[in-house]
DNA sequence: CGCGACGTTGATTTGCCTCAACGATTGTGG
DNA sequence: CCACAATCGTTGAGGCAAATCAACGTCGCG
């Protein structure tokens, strides 16, 4: 709980009221490396907010395939963004990549709080704010660089929790096979 | 202007004042076939809403190629979130597809809204999440469609205005060559 | 130990790109 | 009103980056 208030304090002052409503509805949950913690065709509406370890959200395709969607460390938010924000059914999947801890956080709760406390409102929309550009940041990485190109900015990007995560994740992070990411890092150690 | 209100009234309530403050931060512009609304290289942090017409806005690569990120009709809201976001200089352009009418509305203006209407925070809020569904949905498009399926999907999604923008655009859109889409288009006449 | 998960390597295939040429359409100036 | 250029879409031939398929080495662990 208090990494979160602390993570807030960043941001914004957190009066004591908040704080009392944050711990009322935030849920503390302990995650076993490859446990799952939100399934497809849930309709819960959560966020998540790690403390502790790492997590990945990830989509399965029909051909039994993994395609990772995000990674997430601590002081990170994760969710699944089509299920919170439209009224579709999950097709995500996330699940802890390491013993981790988290909070659960209940989509109307939050909403509640945003309205009854529109400086937390700020806090959160500076998040989106942040997340929308990551993720335009992103599609442009998808839609112009190469294999090599894409790791490279990856392990630079994400230094702090790069060597963690298994190669063959971080290979359906990027859109590309294990086998060619295999080959990238290769070429890569030459240098 | 009134478009903007009467956009806006679909999710709160809008009172006289909020009415007569957006007033005075929107700046209308009419926009030509072609015209640069925002070009690289700026700093300027500005909204942008789209009254009439059509806008895009692209990645120019040092090839001299370019990637399209974002299309834009009636009632969407484009710019570029990264230089909104971060602290970067602006890499994308927006320029116009058509005759267009658009509402520019500078960032800070915008904030002060939020922080003295609540409600209006929450208005932006939802767009925010919506746009996030969106760009979540698209990186999961390109990490696992072939260049067909993201064609289909494409004119699907966008039915209202796709055949509104020329093919070599939304080939850029979709991270595939003119040909390519070409082909594609060949082979889905077929059926 | 023996099994499963992960990473690597090689051989082959393939989806899409590149390059080049050529219609169709539109706009423009003489 | 027509030549002309510019823009856009199409088609073909050839090439390439990455995928696929298959095999094998290594490491950690019950």
């Amino acid at each position: 709980m208090n990494e979160l208030i602390e993570y807030i304090k960043n941001d914004i002052t957190v009066t004591d009221t908040i704080q009392e409503k944050l711990n009322r509805i935030c849920v503390k949950k302990q995650v076993q490396k490859g446990e799952n913690i939100l399934s497809e065709n849930s309709l819960k509406k959560q966020h998540i907010f790690v403390l502790r370890g790492c997590l990945r959200s990830f989509y399965r395709m029909e051909n039994g395939k993994e395609v990772t969607i995000q990674f997430a460390i601590k002081d990170w938010w994760i969710g699944d963004y089509i299920t919170l924000y439209t009224e579709h059914k999950s097709i995500l999947s996330i699940e802890g990549l390491s013993k981790s801890e988290i909070l659960l956080i209940d989509k109307t709760e939050l909403e509640r709080l945003y309205i009854e406390h529109p400086e937390f409102a700020t806090f959160h929309r500076k998040n989106f704010e942040k997340h929308i550009a990551t993720l335009q940041k992103r599609i442009l990485s998808l839609l112009t660089q190469t294999a090599a190109e894409k790791y490279q900015q990856f392990i630079t990007d994400y230094a702090d929790f790069a060597q963690k995560i298994p190669n063959y994740q971080i290979a359906s992070y990027l859109g590309i096979t294990p086998e060619s990411l295999s080959r990238v890092r290769k070429e890569m150690a030459k240098q």
